[in-house]
DNA sequence: GCTAAATTCAGAC
DNA sequence: CTAACGGTCTGAATTTAGC
């Protein structure tokens, strides 16, 4: 019998919060998106409020001055790196390891020492004392049962948080798929999950029984797939290798709304550099470079308008001058003045490895090593001596447009300067 | 009427 | 005092373009 382990981080942002600050331990806790947007993660405390994932801070604000809830702007350095140190922990659990998520990864457990429950309850210890973050286990015999079975031990505490539904007998887990809805079921979502409802399918027990086939030509391959996963035979295998990225997107709200166009420019730039710092890291080219503009959807009767225009680069590259220079020129081709902008991005396309590139018959090879050691140079530096040491004059200096973040924690384990600061 | 390319949809977290 | 609503990425399905 086949037997994946679905590891997760519980309320995975709030979490890492409480790890460097204790004295969050006990109390509603949510962490916003960018921007101070929405909430995204929410301690039990602030689930029990009430507290919807994705709710708009703004609708929040009375609640959570009444009932004391601390609400955090996310620090992603702060998360990335808590995440890396927990996936290196995991990885020494079995040579088969598919990292899905920030907070969560597949471990193939098949033919280890039963029983699997064991192994969950020895990662869920060693992350605990080596990270400080509480973790859930679900095992199961393809990956959208494990993914169930997390969720079964995250709702139920006797289960302390390992539940091995290869474990249970089959009456047991009808049991347990008789109680739990389709729309729990990893791959139905918002639309799916009424669609499947209005033919009957209301639970992950009918959606077991259904026939694969009429689902298929109903819903398509995906639906079948899921549906044979959840009979126990598997389709989908662990991806243990992380293939580079086929496209790049960087794109930030505004603090405020933007019309003029250096701002714009500035916003863009930094947007450039950062994808382009993304870029090099999987060593790949861009083949084309596409920029967007976006007034708020959320002001209706403001007049809306969301241009993109997307720019083929005559040879691929990863030069941050070039990729500024050419998103700018497209910037000038789609600004219009009399819009309030919220939003800006950029986007990274017709990747290539960069170990496979196609020369251009016409451009001396000079250019090229050029690029190549000013970009190492540059990155080399911001490596060294922190991110942001060396920028682009582009990016500005002021930035009034930059995003909010009005009660961003330290990055405790990411930067000396902010570690002295928290003297925790 | 076919194939290929582009766009949209749905999903995850 | 008012207005304030994330970001990235994938793969399938559907539509459109080109022959």
């Amino acid at each position: 019998m086949r037997s994946i382990a679905l590891i997760d981080v519980n309320n995975f942002y709030v979490s890492c919060e409480r790890v460097f600050n204790p004295a969050l331990e006990g109390k509603p806790v949510i962490v916003l998106s960018n921007n101070d947007g929405c909430a995204v993660a929410r301690s039990n405390e602030a689930k029990a409020l009430g507290i919807q994932m994705g709710t708009p801070w703004f609708q929040l604000r009375d609640l959570a001055r009444q009932h004391g809830i601390l609400a955090y702007s996310s620090n992603y350095p702060l998360y990335a790196d808590m995440s890396n140190r927990v996936m290196t922990i995991l990885s020494r659990f079995s040579p088969l390891q598919e990292i899905y998520s920030i907070d969560e990864c597949f471990l193939e457990l098949t033919g280890m020492p039963l029983p699997h429950s064991a192994i969950g309850q020895a990662i869920q210890k060693r992350i605990r004392q080596w990270t400080g973050l509480p973790v859930c286990a679900g095992i199961a015999a393809t990956k959208p049962l494990a993914k169930l079975a997390n969720h079964i031990a995250k709702k139920h505490s006797w289960f302390n948080g390992v539940c091995d539904l290869n474990a249970m007998n089959p009456a047991e887990q009808e049991e347990w798929f008789t109680r739990i809805p389709a729309g729990e079921i990893w791959g139905i979502g918002r639309k799916l999950a009424p669609r499947l409802a209005a033919i009957g399918i209301h639970t992950v027990q009918d959606l077991r029984q259904a026939n694969p086939a009429m689902l298929r030509s109903r819903f398509g391959v995906v639906m079948e797939k899921i549906v044979l996963e959840l009979k126990g035979v598997a389709c989908l295998d662990l991806e243990t290798l992380t293939e580079p990225r086929q496209q790049i997107v960087c794109s930030r709200s505004f603090g405020m709304r933007v019309s003029d166009l250096p701002s714009l420019q500035e916003a863009i730039s930094l947007y450039v550099t950062r994808a382009a710092e993304k870029l090099r890291r999987q060593r790949s080219l861009a083949g084309s470079i596409s920029v967007f503009l976006q007034t708020s959807p959320y002001e209706p009767k403001a007049p809306q308008y969301a241009p993109s225009l997307t720019i083929p680069l005559p040879v691929s590259t990863d030069d941050t001058n070039q990729l500024i220079h050419t998103a700018l020129w497209g910037l000038k081709r789609i600004y219009r003045p009399e819009y309030r902008y919220q939003k800006a991005g950029v986007m990274l396309a017709e990747l290539t490895s960069k170990a496979a590139v196609q020369q251009s018959l016409f451009s001396a090879t000079t250019r090229m090593d050029q690029t190549e050691s000013r970009m190492a140079a540059l990155d080399g530096i911001n490596r060294k001596m922190g991110k942001n040491t060396l920028r682009y004059a582009s990016e500005g200096i002021t930035q009034n447009w930059k995003m909010r973040s009005g009660n961003k924690s330290p990055c405790y384990t990411t930067s000396w300067k902010e570690i002295a600061v928290a003297r925790c």
